[in-house]
RNA sequence: GCCGCCGUAGCACAAUGGUAGUGCGCUCGAUUCGUAAUCGAAAGGUUGGGGGUUCGACUCCCCCCGGUGGCUCCA
């Protein structure tokens, strides 16, 4: 929550009844109360309200490290969407050792029982106590209040600034760490100072915590940065670059598997391939409105023969470049031109980020022209196909949003009325429930996003769906209509999977390193008992080979126990073991990387199977 | 970019300012052993780079490079 909404509504609480699993637990009435006032009933069931607790347990760290260290100016501390954190204005930075201390401390209040307690005062009254308290930023969000009372909340003595809810007192946080310390500007804007932030997560019961210990346990297992190394699929170097992805031999393999797959798709969707250069001239960035409102992210251009290039951050100039290379007719359309184009950004390096935030990677971009009367089709189409390629990954559930005008934008109104409507039209029609973003519009159009939900449940950014006023205008894009006039195509960008990069780590991260089977790079390794079972592997290595499956052989002098091992941690679906009896039975036997025994069986029998299986993206 | 932390062999990690080590892996040798690690040997390092303090620096200080947790931004 931004920290000015969190702030906004605090005219509109005045009292508070706190039930918990539908039993009145308490009350928390204010000292004093403005001549309106009124009671809000917060019902919540254990912790179904995991926010208040949350935000509870924040202020209660935030008394903790004032009891401390008396001289911290605190800041805010809201509840997250996983947790808590508050802001500390410290001169020296925290150590994981004040970190064991603020916990302590805490606990020691927990269990005090201190009861959070109300009440409304004037916003001058505020002033002055923060004022004399040497608390700035509460000050600073107090000046900005616009209603003449605010409400504070107590507990053991540490006074907040707070909107509240609150739990009933301290001792109702059963299990709680503090989990990370962290740089945050103040108010997000790094233009102003630095604070220090505490992150933290709190339960109701010890159970939960250690699931969630767990869970960040796992988290830390999925890494994709860890896994690509083990598993021999990408790396970065220090030699090549910060943000530039070297894809090893198993991670082109999966990238390989991926491409086909989508330019298969997207063949059968009625899309045009297309490849473009890596850079072109400054002047068609000039032209494109790059250079003006995207130089932030574009490298400095290069000079060749005293002409200025400059290293492509989008793709869209050259499909015009395509779309304007003949005279097009209202019968042409839709046109849809899609690229798996690699584009290079400048990005920040505090923030890049294994595959997820890189300085250079290829986009599965598309471009649409379509007419005015085909948008609406052209956006369901692109929702249907984006929904079919992520299902092929195994993502099922999404949170969408639909991005409006921003504040800055081109364009006509109607324009963006239009386009924003056939957007909506388009989620409703296929019943996807999303949110609205409102003002978060790239400049030139509304847009679509779709954040994928892993195994995990953690959402990542990929697909993007946007439609474009500026481009037609900027560079004059036209049709022939069927009134023999010259009129403007609507142009749509879309990506699917975002960038292949970026898709590709959600996806280690998801299936944690196990591929499906499809998109295994080793799909099957055969496995031998002693060397007399070399040939007959061999013959089996060559059938698979044959059969266009992902196979090798270990024939190594090792014992079959260490083989399985090694393959095992691979992550290989399948293992093939061959011994005496197989090779006397003239079969092999299977056994899959979570251990199953799958029995043995004829050779063609597990290839049909598993051709199956490849087929079918399983 | 900013704040914090980190940088030691291919990987994971040790080493109160006093000779740089362990495990896995790699290589070699032995073993031919049926469902997650056979035994042994050897190789492998200007401790990210540069400068400083010190009789002496992996260790302390400064600068740079890279990584990392966040902030902001985003595919």
């Amino acid at each position: 929550m931004e920290s000015s909404d969190y702030y906004k509504s605090l005219h509109s609480l005045n009292a508070l009844a706190i039930r918990v699993d539908g039993k009145l637990k308490d009350i928390v009435s204010p000292d004093s109360l403005p001549p309106q006032s009124s009671v809000q009933v917060i019902t919540f069931t254990s912790m179904e309200g995991k926010e208040i607790y949350w935000h509870s347990t924040s202020h209660i760290m935030a008394h903790a490290v004032k009891d401390l260290f008396p001289d911290v100016k605190v800041a805010i501390g809201p509840a997250i969407e996983d947790g808590f954190y508050y802001d500390f204005d410290k001169p020296e930075p925290f150590t994981p050792d004040d970190l064991e201390k603020i916990e302590k401390r805490m606990k020691e209040i927990i269990k005090k029982k201190n009861r959070f307690t109300s009440r409304i005062i004037q916003k001058d009254e505020a002033i002055t106590m923060f004022q004399n308290a040497g608390e700035i930023y509460k000050v600073e969000l107090l000046e900005e209040i616009a209603d003449d009372f605010v409400s504070l909340y107590d507990e053991g003595g540490f006074t907040d600034l707070c909107r509240g809810p609150h739990i009933p007192d301290t001792s109702k946080i059963k299990a709680f760490k503090l989990l990370s310390i962290a740089g945050a500007y103040w108010r997000g804007d790094e233009k102003n100072k630095m604070l220090q932030r505490i992150y933290g997560i709190s339960f109701d019961n010890k159970e939960d915590l250690d699931k969630y210990l767990i869970f960040l346990e796992e988290v830390k297992k999925r890494d994709h940065r860890k896994l690509g190394r083990e598993l021999g699929l990408f790396s970065m170097s220090d030699d090549i670059g910060s943000g530039l992805i070297l894809w090893h031999p198993n991670g082109a393999i999966i990238r390989r598997t991926i491409e086909d797959f989508w330019r298969n798709e997207h063949v059968k969707a009625d899309y045009k391939i297309l490849y473009t250069p890596h850079i072109a001239r400054l002047n068609l960035w000039q032209k494109s409105g790059h250079l003006e409102f995207y130089s932030d992210n574009m490298y400095s251009p290069m000079d060749i023969d005293g002409v200025a290039y400059e290293l492509k951050p989008m793709n869209c100039p050259f499909h015009i470049n395509i779309y304007q290379s003949e005279l097009r007719s209202y019968r042409e359309l839709p046109i849809r031109y899609a690229e798996l184009g690699t584009v290079y950004r400048y990005e920040r390096s505090g923030v890049l980020h294994g595959l997820f935030r890189v300085r250079g990677f290829t986009q599965d971009d598309a471009h649409i022209f379509c007419r005015e009367d085909q948008i609406e089709d052209e956006i369901l189409n692109i929702l249907n196909f984006t929904l079919f390629i992520l299902s092929t990954f195994g993502f099922d559930k999404y949170d969408i949003y639909l991005s409006t005008r921003p504040e800055k934008y081109v364009g006509s109104l109607q324009n963006w009325d239009k386009s924003t409507n056939a957007l909506k039209k388009a989620l409703e029609l296929k019943n996807l429930s999303y949110e609205i973003d409102p003002g978060e519009g790239v400049f030139y159009g509304p847009k679509i996003d779709i954040k994928i939900k892993d195994a995990l449940n953690r959402s990542w950014q990929c697909s993007t769906i946007q439609v474009d006023f500026n481009n037609p205008e900027r560079f004059n894009l036209v049709y022939r209509g069927s009134d023999g006039k010259e009129h403007s195509p609507i142009m749509i960008h879309r990506a699917l999977m975002g960038s292949l990069e970026r898709f590709f780590g959600v996806l280690i991260e998801h299936y944690a390193g196990a591929f499906p089977v499809w998109l295994s790079p080793v799909q099957v390794v055969i496995m031998t008992i002693a060397e007399r079972h070399s040939e007959f592997a061999s013959e089996v290595y060559k059938i698979l080979k044959e059969s266009d499956i992902r196979a090798e052989m270990d024939l190594r002098n090792e014992k079959i126990g260490y083989k399985i091992r090694e393959a095992t941690i691979k992550k290989v679906p399948y293992l093939l073991l061959i011994g005496d009896k197989e090779v006397s039975e003239n079969c092999i036997t299977i056994r899959k990387r979570n251990g199953e025994n799958v029995g043995t069986f004829p050779l063609q029998e597990f290839i049909k199977n598993i051709k199956e299986q490849i087929n079918n993206r399983l």
